[in-house]
RNA sequence: GGUUCCGUAGCUCAGUUGGUUAGAGCGUUCGGUUUACAUCCGAAAGGUCAGAGGUUCGAGUCCUCUCGGAACCACCA
């Protein structure tokens, strides 16, 4: 045995000889309880971060204490298709080659992004077994195989009969120069100085305020003063509350106005009085449902204005703000403009280019029904958070839960299964590629009179049916005059029933056996995106949560204890640690550093520390055989036989074991991992090695002693292999041959196999 | 602005329902080559637990306020 660990050498051997033992495979065993853990899927759009090893660190360390226990476990592994990101991903290649989306129809892009995304899904894999992570590879499960969708469509289509989808408008960022949707993560936030203009709106009737006969109203978008019907004040206004009882006149089209009380209104802004724009502004959009009020669209897809605007119809909006500002200085309406007004816009990340908040129709679940018993759960304790303070956030959240809109406008995602007649659909809005690779946009009624439904079908790219279009819910194409949706399903919508896809709902053995699973591990941060879905899914399909334990953990922030990011340039990257301290050293490391869930800093010095011990402890197993060697005599098993000739130090050595045992256990059940690892590490450096390995050095039965230390070395070797499977597993390998079973399945440290029963008194 | 969390040794952090002399890793200082390990061994220095007040027999831990910091959400017509 070489004088130092040398973590290289031996991790992917023992790995190899892991999977070759079976030890990882689920076998459904009626004599065993099943110990369940579902891998969060990361996504296929890049490798995995420092945040996912984490993940890989606890979930690992949970299986393979619990599967030493005589579990029969099961950690699925799988990835994710992360909809938006890798689409997005993946176009930043394309622009790299002077593409963009637009070059291809739905089916090519998406063939395109599949390859991309098969690239990634290795890497990821090969990381995951660089991390020594025990998964089930026959499990794996990636979130577009068709063993997924069919069970994510099939879900929608109970949805549907269970009358808990609809179709309603939405208020999405939409660039009218790349003419699509993207993503609140796509969209940017800049600073910019825009004209604040203090627009009269006149007050009917001849009634006064103040003594004039109109209120004044900041806005920087006057163009939409159009399609404004009314105004608001906050109820705590106590200043305008006269003004409830006024109608108004709208100071461009001279169409009648009422004013509504919201809390939204920020009494301190502008003049404290607002306009509202529902069909253009999401705080607007918010109050409008609220209040029951209409919402009239000004801007066509195009970004032009629409007929509402009267003689600025097919304007730019750009133009068209300017030319509202002097009909209003025509009327005598202006009274003031803010040159210097500072505030933040909304840009597309593509090309700089303003959003347009524009309502579209989506596709909607209402989640009610849903939720209501997702919440129930957690309240009464049948689901567990841990830990408890993270409970508060869950609460909130689901208390604030809205319907949810599933509908995303890009491809890379499972369709939805809705299908539109073109015949009865005529108004549907059609984008598509021509033979001539032609981009070609206009209602398939007209288009129909030109090219042949083939055509658009084969190089279709997005479909827009109208609130109102009528749909049928179908796996396969109702018939031959039915074009499919283009939306495809929100990520957390698929990703929401990993529980059900990764274990073959509804009725294979596994599903059955496994089914609830036992504790699921995760950041907390998509607490409300993905775990609060997955209650709801799992409660709604089965009538069980899917899991009875939570348990999150904190991000791992970077060294200065900022958030990571590429911008930044603080990003620690997994593989320059795997390296350079090997996988127990970074797996351990990092749990040390996360005692209670918070997001804690990147614990460099913990690594370290862990490197330092896991060479300290194969040092510790060397100088044990050379002693056994030097000795020149049989070592006898430790059994109770010995106890009369034990003295001391050795029964407290045992006891000490003990204790560390019963201590592991404890704040394993508790989810509190930095605890139990430190509890180990310092009984085996502080009084295995220094004390009583030290002290076998001046005593005269050796053997005696030998044995003893040999029985303590074994079971915290148990009890440290979860946390450092390597290298505890290299030691055992190396240095007792003999045995037949590897430690991966060898059996947990119990108390009752211990002799000297009234050791704990 | 709303929500959540944090402020403990030079640095990064533990400290579970309030209960002896407040702990770890790294760093620092001094001393070591002892049957393995210098990724080692032995020893030491270093804390008015952010501040103020309160509850209590007892507070790092519970409550209130002040100051300082972080994250998430909404970012404002």
């Amino acid at each position: 045995m070489e004088k130092r660990y040398d973590h290289q050498k031996w991790e992917s051997k023992i790995y190899s000889l892991w999977e070759e033992s079976g030890a990882f495979k689920a076998k459904v065993d009626k004599s065993k309880k099943p110990y369940t853990i579902l891998l969060p899927p990361p996504n296929a759009s890049g490798k995995m971060h420092i945040g996912n090893v984490l993940m890989i660190a606890i979930e690992d360390l949970l299986i393979r204490w619990k599967r030493m226990q005589g579990f029969s476990t099961l950690w699925t592994p799988g990835t994710d298709h992360a909809g938006f990101e890798t689409q997005i991903t993946f176009e930043r290649e394309l622009r790299k080659n002077g593409k963009s989306r637009m070059d291809f129809d739905r089916q090519s892009l998406y063939k395109n992004i599949w390859d991309f995304v098969i690239e990634n899904r290795e890497l990821i894999n090969d990381q995951i077994k660089q991390m020594g992570a025990s998964v089930d590879w026959d499990k794996y499960t990636f979130m577009l195989d068709n063993k997924v969708i069919k069970i994510v469509t099939d879900t929608f289509k109970k949805l549907h009969k269970d009358k808990l989808v609809y179709r309603d408008d939405y208020m999405v960022n939409y660039c009218p120069n790349c003419g699509t949707t993207f993503a609140d993560l796509e969209v940017k936030h800049i600073k910019r100085k825009d004209p604040l203009v203090y627009v009269k709106f006149p007050i009917s009737d001849n009634k006064k305020f103040k003594g004039k006969d109109h209120v004044v109203v900041a806005t920087v978008r006057p163009e939409t003063i159009f399609v404004d019907t009314h105004l608001a004040i906050n109820p705590k206004d106590k200043h305008k509350r006269q003004l409830l009882s006024f109608k108004f006149q709208n100071p461009l089209t001279g169409k009648k106005m009422e004013i509504i009380e919201d809390e939204f209104v920020d009494m301190e802004f502008g003049t404290g009085v607002v306009k509202i724009t529902p069909a253009h502004d999401k705080n607007d959009f918010e109050v409008a449902k609220k209040h029951g009020l209409k919402i009239i669209s000004l801007l066509n897809l195009d970004g032009r204005l629409n007929e509402k605007s009267e003689d600025l119809e097919g304007q730019k909006v750009i133009n068209a703000r300017e030319k509202t500002i002097d009909i209003l200085k025509q009327k005598g309406l202006v009274e003031k403009i803010d040159e210097d007004y500072q505030h933040t816009v909304s840009v597309c990340y593509k090309g700089g280019h303003d959003i347009e908040p524009t309502i579209l129709p989506n596709w909607f679940i209402k989640v009610d029904p849903l939720k209501k018993p997702a919440h129930e759960v957690v309240k009464k304790g049948q689901v567990k958070i841990y830990p408890k303070w993270q409970e508060k956030k869950y609460h909130k959240w689901m208390k604030d839960m809205h319907d949810w809109p599933i509908s995303r406008q890009v491809v890379w995602g499972i369709r939805i299964p809705a299908w539109y007649d073109v015949d009865e659909n005529k108004n549907l809005k059609i984008t598509f590629l021509s033979k001539q690779k032609e981009t070609i946009t206009g209602t398939v009624g007209n288009l129909l009179k030109e090219y042949s439904l083939a055509e658009i079908e084969k190089g279709l790219q997005t479909l827009l049916a109208p609130k109102g279009a009528v749909y049928k819910i179908s796996t396969e194409k109702p018939g031959e005059r039915y074009l499919q949706e283009t939306d495809t399903f929100d990520t957390w919508f698929s990703s929401g029933q990993w529980p059900l896809t990764t274990l073959g709902y509804p009725d294979s053995k596994d599903f059955q056996y496994f089914y609830p699973t036992d504790v699921l591990e995760t950041g907390w941060e998509i607490l409300p995106f993905w775990v609060s879905r997955m209650l709801m899914f799992g409660i709604y399909l089965t009538g069980k949560a899917p899991f009875k334990d939570i348990y999150l953990h904190g991000l791992v922030r970077a060294m200065d204890g900022r958030k990571m990011s590429k911008s930044l340039g603080n990003v620690i990257s997994p593989d320059e640690y795997l390296e350079k301290y090997g996988a127990d050293a970074l797996r351990v490391g990092l749990i040390s550093g996360t005692a209670n869930g918070k997001d804690f800093n990147f614990p460099k010095d913990k690594i370290l520390a862990y490197r330092n011990f896991a060479n300290k402890i194969w040092n510790m197993a060397r100088f044990m055989n050379l002693m056994i060697e030097e000795s020149n005599k049989n070592i006898p098993i430790y059994s109770k036989t010995l106890e009369s000739k034990l003295k001391k130090q050795d029964k407290d050595i045992i006891m000490s074991l003990e204790k560390t045992i019963k201590k592991v256990n404890n704040s394993l059940e508790k989810y509190r991992f930095a605890e139990a690892s430190e509890t180990i590490y310092h009984f085996m450096w502080d009084e295995l090695a220094s004390n009583y390995l030290e002290s076998i050095k001046d005593r005269n039965d050796k053997e005696i002693a030998l044995s003893i230390f040999r029985h303590i070395y074994l079971n915290s070797l148990k009890l440290l292999h979860p946390f450092m499977p390597f290298v505890t597993e290299a030691i055992w390998q190396n240095i007792f041959k003999s045995s037949d079973k590897p430690l991966i399945i060898s059996s947990w440290p119990s108390l009752q196999t211990l002799p000297n029963k009234n050791i704990n008194k």
